[in-house]
DNA sequence: CGAATGGTCAACCAAAAGGTTGAATAACCT
DNA sequence: AGGTTATTCAACCTTTTGGTTGACCATTCG
């Protein structure tokens, strides 16, 4: 019972480094503020100063944030001129994605439960974090 | 620009519990000794001491880190007699999952790379924390 | 009953996470 | 060149996380 693990010496820097990839993955995912600049991400690359606005938190904070996305390989950053452009790498969720979906076959995807998610997880975070103007 | 962002009032709870759960799940997930937990509750129930044999770690340790993946909805633990048998509740990792795919139709799950992916991250896991016994 | 087993609790500790501020670097604009 | 804008760095602080140990409760067994 469970105790029938092998081992592959050959595998193990791979292995290793598909569970640093689901550390690094599931870490970043586990932040609101980062789900939510992912969110924003997936309507249009945007650069650092643009990502932070809606945010009641320093630039530096949301750099920060921006980093763990960075490594966790869910954005990439590219510097143009003086500005640095954040791209959404959705194919980096592919790991985690087929890791979760190993525990059980989920609806395939309903659009609009994710547009409420998402829009939902919005408002949550920016409510917490930063006062709301309706101007 | 991404300023459009919508508040509902009498939506707030609702969606602060949901951002919560978010919090929840994939912190659990984070973590590669839960996700190992995780991966040998997929086979079977199984009592508190015998999750934690595997694991080079006090039992201690392993019954917070089951109390971290209840909190998270993605087992629950019921007491008979005087052992706590964990059982796993894949259907608490829809939420994650349904978020995830928002960002991007990932292929409908490959079985033979989730078996690699598990077999792949428990030796990980147990090289890491436990010496491996070849007996 | 008393002893062993299964599991948690409480106190503690080191390291990591998430934030702040102020200074530094880099690129653009007169 | 000098000023402004975009972004990061460094030092610091507080809270959370992941682990330890030892005492404690609950249940079964002899």
């Amino acid at each position: 019972m469970t105790g029938a693990i092998h081992r592959s010496a050959t595998k193990g820097i791979y292995d290793s480094l598909m569970s640093v990839k689901l550390d690094a993955i599931f870490s970043a995912l586990a932040d609101p503020t980062r789900r939510a600049i992912l969110a924003m991400l997936l309507e249009d690359d945007m650069a650092v100063t643009d990502v932070a606005e809606p945010f009641e938190m320093s630039l530096a904070a949301i750099s920060k944030h921006l980093a763990v996305l960075e490594r966790a390989g869910l954005i990439t950053q590219e510097k143009r001129g003086r500005l640095k452009w954040c791209k959404l790498e959705p194919h980096a969720m592919r790991e985690a994605s087929v890791w979760m979906q190993g525990f059980g076959q989920f609806e395939p995807l309903n659009l609009d439960d994710f547009e409420r998610f998402l829009a939902a997880e919005m408002t949550t975070v920016l409510r917490d974090t930063a006062p709301i103007r309706e101007d």
